[in-house]
DNA sequence: GATTATCCATAACCTATGTTAAGTGAGCGA
DNA sequence: TCGCTCACTTAACATAGGTTATGGATAATC
């Protein structure tokens, strides 16, 4: 069930790319639903790569210890998000993982991942999975790179608000963030007193309301204009021309 | 005979894990090697996404132009290096790409590409592929995010060192680096003076040496060291314990 | 209910890097 | 040979953001 949770999969499945042997593989995986806390870690930097999780509750992150004490987070993952492949094809993690929140996910052995790769349709929605994480990869670094404060936040604030609204967690243009200034600004390499500092900027402006982990966007539309944010990287499904190709190549 | 000679295919192959049916197929993949001159562009953002290429001899990079005039290079592309499976999955190009000086490249189209995920270890290759390039990513994010702009810039020299030494283009701790300042500037978030500046500073701790194009590196582990480069994202090789499931999930 | 730890806001000050500008040398075409 | 352009260097100045510090909420613990 929970593989097929996820936004590629069942993007393909909607468009009848998948069989009916695909979606029976993929509902056969052992799942065994794991409870996690808060802040507890998956695993670390260098550890052993075996396995990747679908996320079913809650939010974690990826993240790289640096040497001067900080970190830097590479990306929140979200309900929906698989976690962990990005260590496909190495032996050891590239980053560590934790969950910030409690939650709940549902751990996949590398093995099951081979498995998976027998059949190229689930082949493909694996990839394209994987260049979805890595165009968000992207986008940040945009960001960090060349951008002004607010507008890192704004952006961040923004993909946020469109990948929490893809699953059904906003209302009311408003949605719960449970994360701490100094998350934030770890992951947009940031202080955290600069990410006050902006927060505040953004809020006098009228951009974003925030109280605690409750943020209310009253003009997403604003927001996104002042990024000048292009959501085809977030939003787009598969293209239909994926399905044909993967009924025409069995 | 391009495809094969890919980082990790040729690692795949030397570890017995492509079958002959599996190179048989690589090398009947329709090559048409096309002559690029320097700057040509390959594609532009937005462009429609149909094809993807090994690059052969040049250098290229894919970028993205900002609202400010600038631009934020994601990845310089050495030869070997595939250019383009950045944007499997999705209908449009999300980052432009474009020769820096000129050379050689074998294009293959994205129908191509599926008929390969027919074979689940080729399907394996591209996307240990694809992960490796999202490593390179992460990395410059980190170092983008936290680090000051010398550690940044010998970061990126050594990376460069690391990456061209694998393909046989260092000699004596040097290479040709056929990148201006401006370039550079434009990869790690730095503006083209500061770059400048770096150089100067990390030339007068004899850390490296610069005419034009020409870099010498008297001392790479001094660099590494520096910026305590870790580089099992680049150089290793995939799992063996890959081949084995490989072997063992045909 | 008191105490403590978190998280956040704001202020004062400092520094790395951006910006602008002027000058140098290499290459190159007329 | 002259003059142009391009890539680079160096300097002077401006500023966004880092750092340190203080105080005030709210939540957590006893």
């Amino acid at each position: 069930m929970a593989l097929l949770d996820t936004v590629v999969m069942r993007g393909l499945s909607s468009q009848g790319a998948l069989s009916n042997e695909d979606k029976a593989f993929l509902l056969e995986l052992e799942l065994n639903p794991r409870h996690m806390s808060a802040s507890e870690v998956l695993w670390l930097e260098n550890g052993h790569a075996d396995l990747f999780c679908v996320v079913k509750e809650g939010w974690g992150y990826s993240y790289r210890n640096l040497k001067n004490g900080s970190k830097q987070i590479l990306k929140f993952y979200l309900p929906g998000d698989i976690i962990g492949i990005r260590d496909f094809g190495f032996t050891r993690r590239l980053a560590s993982a934790a969950m910030i929140n409690e939650g709940v996910i549902y751990p996949f052995s590398y093995q099951q991942l081979f498995e998976l790769f027998g059949r190229s349709s689930l082949a493909v929605g694996i990839m394209a999975t994987a260049m979805r994480q890595q165009a968000l990869l992207s986008e940040r670094l945009v960001y960090l790179g060349k951008y002004a404060a607010h507008e890192q936040l704004a952006h961040f604030l923004y993909e946020i608000y469109l990948r929490l609204k893809r699953i059904g967690a906003v209302e009311d243009n408003s949605f719960l963030m449970p994360l701490t200034q100094e998350l934030i600004g770890d992951a947009l390499g940031m202080s955290p007193v600069h990410v006050s500092r902006t927060f505040s900027m953004l809020r006098e402006e009228g951009l974003v309301i925030r109280d605690r982990q409750h943020i209310k966007l009253p003009d997403p539309e604003a927001l996104a204009r002042l990024v000048e944010f292009n959501d085809s990287y977030i939003d787009e499904f598969l293209p239909h021309a994926f399905s044909e190709l993967l009924r025409a190549t069995p």
